[in-house]
DNA sequence: CGCCGATTTGAGAGCAGTCAAACTGAGTGG
DNA sequence: CCACTCAGTTTGACTGCTCTCAAATCGGCG
């Protein structure tokens, strides 16, 4: 159930074996699972716990008075998100289900635990929100100066980087659950000119994306065209002077 | 000195005096001032402290390889920000001043003195931390889903309420010292049709945006353009519950 | 008065949006 | 096994918002 979770963090900080213990225990209390296109938390609900992403695939969203959507985060296995948001009265956005989901809803108690449990722990947790938000400042830069087809490469650069984190990928593929309507609304385009730049991305010979799999075929060449810089992922074992040594 | 941090913190708690008293004491230890358009911190650099502005005006931002800007985050006075970046070993953003701004440099002693202090600080911080995560994403909702007018009028009620929630507006009035050109780099648009739209809205009678002062003539008909929903800063005293009950 | 950054204005081009219709494929029920 | 449905994808035509490239104007300051 933790698995993902333990190597997400591990791209940050070796844990111990203790660590690992514990991340199970407290994650498997109390699980829920969510169908397909369903939603986690709404808007204005009172926030209750923490969640974090044990299998699947979520987001983030906020819906604008007129209908409009804007897909504000991904959430995948090994992704945890409102960490103390308890001490907020009402949720500003809502999270949503794209596949069936299991989520384990962590209580502040439950967080508590994890962070005093080793100074390790602790550290990796921080880096984990860190690393959320410096999502949410390059997902910034990717509507605010990226055109069309710059978005959509940058954003397949950024969830291919994370799937291989947590070791959802197979050399240059991986699944992602995604209809190009919830791609317009990620990247801030129309579902119609999505599947024009999905086109010309596959005509380049750089990605095809067909069903929910989407292969990149020439890396290089995509990172190049997004101007793709992985830093802000932070995956480079920035904790590694706090490496457990037990295994 | 703490005054904006205070009565910015106040708009979820209320303090005690003791609190107050800390929150001045840490907050003058390691003063830096910087000149208009001096870079606070570069991206790359190690992160060695929290930063808290004490006056002035920064943003946050990032520069693609080909030398186009996005400013992610304005800091004005009494937001903190880089809680905890010290896990991390190199910044993937920069800070810059855009007037002459003082800012306080928090190292992590100074932050851990404050969360010891009392629980009401420590969930004072974790607010202020929750509300800046708020607001990248709604800032992500006016990239991807406003068009420009709408994504002016926006940050334009958000600058309010913010400036509003420390004391720096009077009335319908504030000082917002931003060049067309920034304004262009944060709302993701060019700075020629920034000033188109900036008519526009003036030709509305929504707003004057003349030197460095924002006026807003009717923030009713403002904030139904923008579709401005204010929940997302939570300045509604949320955590009052915790109030100190002296003065 | 002259300079320089910032703002304003104009014209033309192009990226992306909208509206509609056709197509595809998986699942459903007769 | 074959309609039928429905969601998702694809295509076309047209519109329009926003960009780019200039050039002109403004305004503060030395």
């Amino acid at each position: 159930m933790s698995e993902y979770l333990i190597r997400k963090l591990e791209n940050y900080v070796r844990l111990s074996a203790s660590d690992k213990r514990l991340l199970h225990e407290v994650v498997t209390r109390d699980v829920k699972s969510y169908g397909q296109r369903h939603d986690i938390v709404h808007e204005g609900d009172r926030p209750r716990s923490a969640n974090l992403i044990l299998s699947g695939f979520a987001t983030r969203y906020k819906i604008l008075e007129d209908g409009r959507r804007q897909i504000v985060a991904f959430m995948i296995p090994g992704d945890i998100c409102d960490l103390r948001m308890t001490v907020l009265r009402k949720r500003d956005h809502a999270m949503g289900a794209l596949m069936p989901s299991k989520v384990a809803q962590l209580t502040d108690a439950d967080v508590q635990e994890i962070l005093g449990h080793s100074a390790r722990l602790e550290r990796a947790l921080a880096w984990n929100s860190l690393v959320d938000e410096a999502i949410s400042l390059e997902w910034t830069v990717n509507l605010g100066r990226r055109d069309a087809l710059e978005r959509l490469a940058h954003l397949f650069c950024e969830l291919h980087c994370r799937l291989r984190a947590v070791g959802l990928t197979t050399e240059g593929r991986c699944e992602v659950p995604l209809t190009q309507t919830e791609i317009a609304d990620t990247v801030g385009v129309s579902d119609v000119h999505v599947n024009r730049t999905l086109m010309e991305l596959r005509g380049r010979g750089l990605i095809t994306l067909q069903g929910k799999s989407l292969t990149i075929h020439d890396m290089d060449r995509l990172r190049e065209l997004a101007m793709f810089n992985p830093n802000y992922l932070h995956l480079g074992q920035e904790g590694r002077e706090l490496d457990a040594t037990d295994f």
